[in-house]
DNA sequence: TGCAACGTACGATTTTTATCGTACCTTTGT
DNA sequence: ACAAAGGTACGATAAAAATCGTACGTTGCA
């Protein structure tokens, strides 16, 4: 068996650059890397346009995206699905920083000043309901 | 003015192997390089007593440690708070991924398989606990 | 037809992070 | 006195991540 289609278990561990593209990828869908860079220029920090493409190449030969070359403007899309990418990194950074504990990492979040009300009201009904669905 | 005492503001950022280092000194107090090289080397990767050294000796110039020279045996200790650092990597990580919402990163802990129900139930508690300090 | 606009390929390089070897100093036991 | 044990200093290098320039191919139109 090969890899190809459905191994779960990958290890994914994208590096910072990667998930700014990843993310773009994610919202807006199966983007040009010309389009990605402009997104990146917007809302990020200025990068050359050779500078994501590269990049982009990159990351399809480590199977973080995949790319249609049908036509000339190739198309990229991401490989890895955001909710799996997220829960991973959220989890290694929960036991590097809080020992594996989210509710240690809970009660940072709390203490945090820059959290606001209207986050925290969030977070608790999202609880309420949380336990109502399973009791 | 310089920001040698009063600069709340200064950024820091440390990288994943200076945040290993760091996370010992929180923990035991402050400490030998041998002592922290040997706790590395239990609890993480393998690594050489010299490149502990170098890396903390970087830290000191980084103002991420600060060290007593007094004896030879050098004695390191953290410069920067434990829940002040983790709190602004954490910001971090809830800005570059859940777009800087809290809640955001609530569902996924909540969705996630790994987290134990008596963390869920720690989590509510604690926020339970809030509400009641506040109201 | 030929040139400008726009696309990809890819080597080279820079920057950041991490690791290590070696030189050398200090202490201590005998 | 001096060797062994254990400490620091620090240059060199490796490894990883990110950036960019240049070469070159394709398309569309004046």
């Amino acid at each position: 068996m090969n890899d190809s289609n459905d191994n779960p278990e990958k290890k994914v561990e994208p590096t910072p650059a990667e998930l700014d593209i990843l993310q773009v990828l994610w919202e807006d869908g199966p983007s040009t890397v010309r389009a990605v860079n402009e997104r990146l220029n917007v809302q990020k920090k200025a990068v050359q346009y050779t500078s994501t493409l590269k990049q982009m190449q990159l990351m399809v030969e480590k199977g973080l995206l995949v790319r249609d070359e049908s036509s000339m403007k190739h198309v990229y899309s991401a490989a890895i699905e955001e909710g799996e990418t997220k829960g991973a990194l959220l989890d290694r950074f929960v036991d590097n920083l809080y020992n594996g504990s989210p509710s240690s990492l809970m009660m940072q979040l709390l203490g945090n000043k820059k959290t606001s009300k209207a986050e925290l009201d969030a977070i608790r009904s999202l609880l309420d309901q949380m336990s109502s669905d399973k009791e």
